[in-house]
Formats: C-alpha cells, structure tokens, sequence
DNA sequence: AAAGTTCTCAACCGCTTTACG
DNA sequence: TCGTAAAGCGGTTGAGAACTT
C-alpha cells in the first residue's frame, strides 16, 4: 500500500518511557479520551508515535490493569485456554480481567511453556512430548490419532470463530437474559452476545477434547459422527473421574455439566448437521440458565471455565489427584505400552490442571 | 566483590484486520 | 468495490534485574 510506518517520522522518541511521559499521557486521556491516537502525541506534548503512545496505555497505564504475580487460578486458565486456543492471546486476555495480552503472552513464554516442558508436555500441543511425533507406542494408529484431532482443532476453531462472528450481529440485549428451552435462534443469539462467547466454546471443547482422549485406538471414530459416539464411549476424565463418578461432593454449582445430560448433549454438538444457532440454543436452554447467571453477576469467568461454576468443592476434588499420577505420566521416556499411553490421553487434562500446583 | 550468565518484561516491528470515504 | 488510514495482534528484541560462579 506504500503506507510509511508511523514510527518512521525523524526525531520521534523510542525506547522505556519516563515519568513524565506517563504523566503527560495519563492526563491527557483522562482528559480527553484517547482518540486517535495517530494524532495523540501532537495534543498531548509527546515526541512519541501514536502507536506507542496507544501501547504503553494499554500495557501499562490503564487503570484497570492489575499488576504482579499470577495466581495459580490464572495459571491454569491460561494453560487451559492456551491448550484450547494458541497463541491467540488477546483472546486469553478476554477471560483473565485487569491482565492484557501482553502480560499474558510473557507470563507463558517466561514461565508456563518452559514448566509444561520441563513435565514432558509439549506446550504447542499440550501432549506429552513423544506422542506428538506418534512413536509413543509404536502405532501408526497413534499418528493417525493426532491428524485426526488437528482437523477436529482446525474445524473448531473455525466454528467458534463463526459462532463470535454471527454473535457480533446482534444488538445488545438485558443483562442476565434467561432463555427459555426452545426459545428462538435470535433470542438465543442475544444471550449468547452477553457474555464471552468463548465460554461456550471451551465448556464444549473442554467435553470433547476429553472425549477424545478416551476413546481407544481401535474405536476411534470421527468426532462429527454421532452416531459412533457412543455411551460407553463417554469421557471418564476430568469433570467424571473426579467430580461425579468417584467423588461424594455433590455437583452443587453446574448441575447439568456435572451430570449424564452434560456429556448426552455433546453428542448433539459433535453432530455436524447441528447448526450453530442451534448449537449455540442448546448452550443457553435453561440448563445452563443458573451458572450463567452466577457467573455474569459475578463476572468471575475464569472461574467458571476452569472449574464449572466455580464449584470450590469441585476444584478441590479435581486438585486431589494425585502428583505422582502426573510424574508418572509424564516422566521419562514418556511413552511406552499402548494401554499405558491410553491412559496418559485420559488423565491428560487433569494433569495439566495439576502442573501448577 | 566482580564478572559472566540467565531471566524478565516493556516496547518495538511488521503484518493483518477493520473502518470509512 | 476499492484504496487508505487506523487499530489490533502476535512475534521478537534488548535493557536492566537477578542469579550464579
């Protein structure tokens, strides 16, 4: 386009902003808003390009920002929502209030990439580090596995992007909507426009991803096929080993998440006939009514993501999986008997919700 | 205590996306 | 529909802090 940089101009200040800088630039906005920030620095006094000017306000000068270390809550947002997302960081930014992208970019290429590492965990594919070239057991079934799962990654991300984008079309509705089982498509789209749209996306992938994981190699079937996605197929990892199957807390927050009818109606979503209005109606019937709006009152959504409806009883459960399961998993040569590598895929999500610890 | 090494994170760069005339 | 400006985003860099030898 032949567009010059805007930080091209001769004698534009570059580098650590100073005190002063900071002064300027806080004064102004808050003065009068930022504007365009092209044309910010002129109005403001700042021999700094409005791109830097806008940078250093969001990253730093921002009064909603919060600073310091990240709470172990954080940290396993971030490896959830990484695992679920990449490296869209603006994305993970939406879910973790006061913390901007950037923090949160740095915070994982410092600290949680190299400890997903250091636990024989592939922090790109969020697997244990042998299986990603599928040599864990010998299998060529296992490469196939993985190809398979990148195309369903591919797939879904490509629907949650359709769901943001059609949700974007609709005009802001009331806060705490609640939306009748068999309300229609728009006014679902409405609730559904409310709150962070990736909610539901996670809530589903947090299903299916460990679906997947539990299906053995010999059934594994497409996850857009519903009709091979059986009952004694249903995931036994995360949110059933440890908070419903073996566990006596009861289910007090997310009720149907926690039940049967949470992993019964992932059938409906991994059914590829199901269109995303209806995909996105069926995330907001009634059953999904009370957690919703807990949530937005609270606006604790990481909570929720991570933990269901920020259930303490539920996240203390799941936090007393045993560590040694992990060191265990992921130790070593990282690999070894088919069925032990089944395992490693069941217990995977709860061991990255453990590496933090 | 000094030198060398590693780590952290604010800031920059350049590409992509969005808005608008 | 097209072209341009502005904003957004993710990858990368480098100065300074922290740590090790």
């Amino acid at each position: 386009m032949g567009r010059s940089p805007c930080c091209d101009k001769v004698g534009l200040k570059k580098g650590p902003w100073t005190p002063e800088e900071d002064q300027k630039l806080l004064a102004y906005i808050e003065q009068h808003g930022h504007g365009s920030w092209r044309a910010l620095p002129a109005k403001a006094g700042l021999q700094r390009c409005g791109k830097s000017c806008r940078l250093r306000w969001i990253n730093y000068l921002r009064p909603d920002i919060k600073r310091g270390k990240f709470s172990l809550q954080e940290e396993q947002t971030i490896i959830q929502l990484h695992a679920l997302l990449g490296n869209r960081w603006s994305a993970i930014a939406t879910h973790l209030p006061k913390r901007t992208d950037n923090e949160i970019k740095n915070y994982w290429n410092t600290h949680l990439k190299k400890r997903l590492s250091k636990m024989g965990i592939d922090p790109v594919t969020h697997k244990p580090k042998t299986d990603a070239l599928g040599s864990a057991t010998g299998n060529p079934k296992d490469a196939a596995n993985l190809s398979h799962m990148a195309q369903w990654e591919s797939a879904r991300l490509e629907a949650e992007a359709r769901l943001v984008r059609e949700s974007k079309l609709v005009s802001n509705p009331p806060p705490n909507l609640h939306i009748p089982a068999g309300s229609s498509s728009s006014s679902v789209m409405a609730a559904a426009a409310t709150r962070p749209q990736c909610l539901d996306v996670l809530k589903a992938w947090q299903g299916v991803v460990t679906g997947l994981f539990t299906f053995n190699n010999d059934n594994l079937q497409s996850p857009t096929s519903p009709l091979n996605f059986t009952e004694n197929m249903l995931p036994n990892g995360l949110i059933d080993d440890n908070l419903v199957g073996n566990s006596s807390v009861p289910c007090e927050g997310g009720v149907e998440y926690c039940s049967g009818n949470y992993w019964k109606n992932k059938e409906r979503l991994l059914d590829s006939s199901m269109g995303l209005h209806e995909m996105s109606a069926w995330f907001h019937q009634d059953s999904y009514k009370e957690e919703i709006d807990m949530n937005m009152e609270g606006n604790n959504y990481s909570d929720m993501m991570v933990w269901d409806s920020g259930n303490d009883h539920q996240q203390n459960s799941s936090m007393a999986a045993p560590i040694e399961n992990l060191n265990e998993t992921n130790s070593g040569d990282g690999g070894g008997s088919g069925s032990s590598s089944l395992e490693e895929n069941k217990n995977y999500w709860n061991n990255i919700l453990n590496l933090v610890r």
